[in-house]
DNA sequence: AATCTATATCGTAATATTGCAATATTAAAA
DNA sequence: TTTTAATATTGCAATATTACGATATAGATT
């Protein structure tokens, strides 16, 4: 079909897929990897750095901000784009629980 | 187009990005997941857990398998999928110098 | 007001993903 | 050796993603 079957998952495992998707490109983890450098805020600066088109970063940015991963506020006529932390806290708890499970599982297999 | 211009990225994003859309959907969350509960190796048992049909829980085990999340032994008829900790431990290692870099920069932003 | 700059949106083509029925494969069990 | 059980593969339909040219929008600058 091509349509997730969403509704018979958990909201967390769901939840979790959602981030993983949007991290899920190159250009948009390249896009976070941007962000993390810089150390700050970018304002009108992402697309001179990425070796797409402007239309498709602006539609990569869009899904990272859909994410959650980013915020973006308007700075006079360009956009201030910053990680959203509170949402990578929730990633990165989500992610030291599965691998905390892991760490428990070894020697257990096969 | 609807391909990816991984050759414009480097090495290391395009390998977080195949982890991430790896786990990019609830149904391999759940496989992850259940390996994990479980806390061994599954050996013939997975697609009764999940609310998909068969050919779509090979298919996704395929996918986990190809980005090297789990392994798969054939054990008898049946086969054994496993947690691959390495690529875990991998994934994991790009994920925590991302969550370091996330630290460093708080209230630095706008 | 006209122009420039940064970003978003629309439209569309190429390709990928998701899901499943039907069928194949492979090894154990009867 | 026929059957059963577990899994994979094939083929296909529905939908999603990726990319970009063209165009729109909105605020700053002249």
């Amino acid at each position: 079909m091509g349509a997730s079957k969403t509704e018979n998952f958990t909201q967390k495992q769901n939840e979790i897929a959602a981030l993983m998707k949007a991290l899920g490109h190159p250009a948009r983890v390249a896009i976070i990897d941007y962000l993390l450098t810089v150390d700050t805020c970018i304002c009108g600066d992402i697309v001179n750095e990425l070796p797409l088109a402007q239309p498709t970063v602006s539609q990569h940015l869009k899904e990272l901000k859909n994410a959650g991963l980013i915020k973006g506020n308007v700075e006079g006529n360009a956009i201030c784009y910053c990680i959203d932390e509170e949402t990578f806290a929730k990633f990165q708890n989500f992610l030291s629980e599965v691998f905390g499970k892991i760490k428990i599982q070894k020697n257990n297999c096969c």
